[in-house]
RNA sequence: GGAGAGAUGGCAGAGUGGUCGAAUGCGGCGGUCUUGAAAACCGUUGAUCUUCACGGGUCCGGGGGUUCGAAUCCCUCUCUCUCCGCCA
């Protein structure tokens, strides 16, 4: 959520910036700078009452004290009028102060300079790449037969117990799943993060903080029963943790990792985008999470694109980093990189990691904040995070591109997690 | 699920209609003393909106109501605790 002052006093920046975003935001921003101004009439004046209250009801009181009560109700019957006044003006001022709310939230985040411009996935800019693309032979084959022929995943399995979208891992197979999150946390703990384990379900004012709420509510399963939500991935508990926070900056960045399993609808997905494990409703994903001071929220997400990129050079997968264009970026990211490793069977780039800048968009609505050292006085912080890594494409690559005659390997840095180094 | 109690500043905790944004203690910050530290003592210490500023407004779990005036009374929701029931 874009602070009301900044767009008030930046109104033609807010424009132009999100236009790289794809958005037309004339029109809202227009509306909010009539609607703000006049809010701030109206709390100028209801205040301005509202003093004028305080003091006759101060008043009244000593009159009452003094026992003069003919003066006490005289100064009584003049409230009348000052009370319906005040009335008036807190109604119209609740009712502008919403209309302003349902605009503020429309807004999505400004895209930092360094986004490039662009529509679509295709104008995405590959700022790295690394690792060799594998040769397979002929006979290759895609994760999910390979995931059949080793008895790994069971697909159908899931759809009978819940639907498509919801895989049974088993065997070996599952033990990868639990070697790939131990490795991540491990990895996540040695790069200085506080490992948390999360609830699963949110509230609305958790869903809200991190920006899924009210924009992306569809995607998320809901449980009408007890008004939760199923979590998306762990960036919403675990920023949610900071919600109404004020941070010491001396304990700045926070950096925080979780594991926990990850829950899309995915409503409009469809055909060969969702064929094995490339889209699933249900997936384990290791997050981490920063707070960050605004003078260096960039360096550290520059720090936290190297973590990731350690990861998957240590799983020795073929990985590219995207920098997103203005129209692939999310509503509320400021900066995104996109991490995609090579899948050699399907013979296509799968995205495995995503890892933001919100600057001060989240914390806006998180009311997350950390104290100035210097003036004592609260400021929005910035806030990041990053898939270090969502597992199905992990696996799927890895499964692929590690087929021989005699089985899968195992990357070398799992071996220790899993207790295997081939999966025959 | 049933019965009862409760929700106040970073924490603990007072406050049952006016002078209460709120006593007191702890914690934090600054200082005195000290070679330094501790102790002791003194001072200071919530957030937010608005204004160039002075100032003014709002906030005692959320929402609504009564009243000239609400932390305090009423209604409602949420949450927490205790006991009972159920249970991984």
């Amino acid at each position: 959520m874009l602070n009301l002052r900044f767009i008030q006093e930046n109104p033609e920046l807010v424009i132009e910036k999100l236009k790289k975003k794809n958005f037309d935001a004339a029109g809202i921003v227009g509306q909010i700078i009539d609607l703000y101004k006049k809010k701030n009439e109206i709390q100028a004046k209801a205040d301005q009452v509202k003093a004028e209250m305080n003091k006759l009801s101060k008043e009244i009181g000593q009159l009452f004290r003094e026992g003069k009560q003919a003066e006490a109700n005289a100064a009584k019957e003049r409230t009348t009028e000052l009370k319906d006044t005040i009335k008036q003006l807190d109604d119209s001022f609740a009712t502008i102060d919403e209309q302003v709310f349902e605009l503020q939230v429309q807004l999505p985040n400004l895209p930092a300079d360094l986004v490039p411009a662009g529509r679509t996935p295709e104008d995405n800019v590959t700022v790295k790449s690394g690792g060799e693309l594998p040769t397979l032979g002929a006979d290759k084959l895609p994760h999910w037969e390979l995931a059949g022929k080793y008895n790994l995943i069971d697909f159908e399995l899931g759809v009978k117990l819940t639907g498509a979208g919801f895989p049974v891992y088993k065997g070996k197979g599952a033990k990868l799943q639990r070697a790939l999150i131990n490795f991540f946390l491990n990895e996540a703990e040695k790069a200085g993060y506080l490992e948390i384990q999360p609830p699963l379900m949110v509230n609305e004012d958790s869903g809200f903080g991190t920006g899924q709420l009210p924009d992306k509510e569809g995607q998320m399963y809901h449980v009408t029963e007890d008004n939760l939500y199923l979590i998306p991935t762990a960036e919403v508990p675990v920023t949610n943790l900071y919600r109404d926070v004020i941070v010491e900056a001396k304990d700045l960045p926070v950096k925080n990792t979780a594991y926990s399993a990850c829950f899309r609808r995915e409503a409009g997905s469809y055909g060969k985008d969702v064929r094995g494990l490339n889209r699933l409703h249900q997936f384990d994903k290791v997050e981490i999470v920063q707070i960050a001071h605004p003078d260096n929220s960039y360096a550290i997400l520059e720090e936290m694109v190297a973590h990731v990129e350690s990861l998957v050079q240590k799983l020795g997968l073929p990985y590219r980093i995207l920098r997103l264009c203005g129209g692939d970026m999310s509503f509320t990211s400021a900066l995104t990189y996109d991490f995609e490793v090579y899948s050699a069977a399907q013979e296509k780039w799968l995205e495995v990691s995503s890892v933001s800048n919100f600057e001060s968009f989240q914390a806006n609505r998180l009311k997350l904040r950390y104290r100035d050292e210097q003036t004592k006085k609260p400021v929005i912080a910035h806030t990041l995070n990053g898939s270090a890594l969502a597992l199905p494409r992990i696996v799927a690559a890895l499964l692929e591109n590690n087929q021989t005659p005699e089985g899968i390997r195992v990357p070398e840095v799992l071996v220790p997690f899993c207790g295997f180094d081939l999966i025959n």
